[in-house]
DNA sequence: GACACTGTTGAACACATCGTTCAATACTGA
DNA sequence: TCAGTATTGAACGATGTGTTCAACAGTGTC
């Protein structure tokens, strides 16, 4: 359905393309309360007649806004060093909070969660892709049984720390954070040895959990 | 400010108190936007000029609001013990986001918050009520260094769980969050009330950190 | 190039809500 | 009782929303 290569006019693309970019922006920007027919269409420089034509409701330009962001996004690559990929990710994050307002743009949707079954979807859609890089370092380094968990940890502490004591946060406080998490998290039980990086002795399918090794002085 | 024991018109009282519970009523139950004069005029039972008078802007009342919810917030005793302490903090949280639309409360707030520095005060404000409780808890038994780290992981994992995972948060999952976040925490220096303000070790960097032993059988 | 088709435009419209005002009324304390 | 004040209900202009429509402009085809 998204794909109608089959002869799509391009004033048709122009208009999405430039109202959706001019909706994230608004949304960004200013907020949820911001992205109206109005000001969106000024925004874009678009009629909004036009806008109601392609978007009837609020929600189908916020809807379509965020779905274009989740599908833009873009994580650091994975180097295949735990704490290193962890720190990246981690730090990216923080860094969408503070300075891509993504703590706006989160709040908005978890507000508003309740109202609507699709700003429900989005924000599990945006929960999903802003922690996806994370979870695949973590799978891949870490038992099944800790990934969640360990997710939960991490990026709750890094929206804890940014959205509400306001503080900057570092690669000592990350690192901090990340030796704390992964003091009580054990390493995957890889079926694969060659692809395996993760410090400490190899682990069996046996259940007894063996917290990976600190690093001393891991600065 | 706030004690006006001096002859207050009874009238006055009466209306604040029906008011702001109005206020706190609305905001909670359907949200920032919801709370507009007209509609706590009519859900109090009041003149919509009456609340113009007294509050006479939108952010007049939701502060008036959020201070008394604030003011008003209960947090279980204390008993002692670190873990039962914890879960049992952990567990009024969580259950204040699901059943006591505090998801949506916070994020309202965390939304606005750019918008004007009386609503940053009010996050604040919320934040510091909603956490008091464990970061007491977390002071008396844990080493200085720790308290901050270990609540924001603690109220950071809960906040994402039940926000944005929406899954219910038992007994069972607080107590892995707990494990886990105290494998990498250093019990209080000591009991003697000579050092009881003592921050932390020395200028040295500090020794390693000696985890609390895990009781075996926790699950 | 002419043509039919369709997206876009600008303006107009009804409708709802917000913030304000004010004279009339109801309540309070002396 | 009485003066002072809080509350009321209704009105009002201003603003923004959602919708409609005839006129205009871009597109692909012949």
């Amino acid at each position: 359905m998204t794909s109608e290569t089959a002869a799509l006019d391009p004033r048709i693309a122009r208009t999405r393309r430039d109202v959706v970019a001019a909706t994230s922006a608004l949304l960004l920007d200013e907020g949820w309360d911001a992205v109206t027919h109005a000001a969106v269409a000024r925004r874009a420089g678009y009629s909004k007649a036009t806008v109601y034509t392609h978007w009837p409701t609020r929600l189908d330009l916020i809807s379509a806004s965020i779905e274009q962001i989740c599908d833009e996004a873009e994580h650091p690559a994975a180097t295949g060093d735990l704490r290193a990929d962890l720190r990246a990710g981690l730090a990216d994050f923080a860094d969408d909070l503070t300075h891509g307002h993504l703590d706006r743009l989160l709040a908005g949707v978890v507000e508003r969660a309740n109202d609507s079954e699709v700003v429900g979807r989005l924000r599990t859609r945006l929960y999903e892709t802003g922690t996806s890089a994370l979870r695949a370092v973590l799978e891949s380094h870490v038992a099944q049984r800790d990934v969640e968990p360990a997710l939960a940890l991490l990026t709750g502490a890094v929206l804890v720390l940014v959205t509400f004591e306001g503080r900057p946060v570092g690669t000592a406080a990350l690192d901090d954070l990340i030796d704390r998490v992964l003091a009580a998290t054990t390493p995957r039980a890889s079926q694969d040895p060659s692809a395996r990086e993760v410090p400490g002795p190899p682990a069996d399918a046996g259940p007894p959990p063996k917290p990976i090794s600190l690093p001393s002085g891991s600065r």
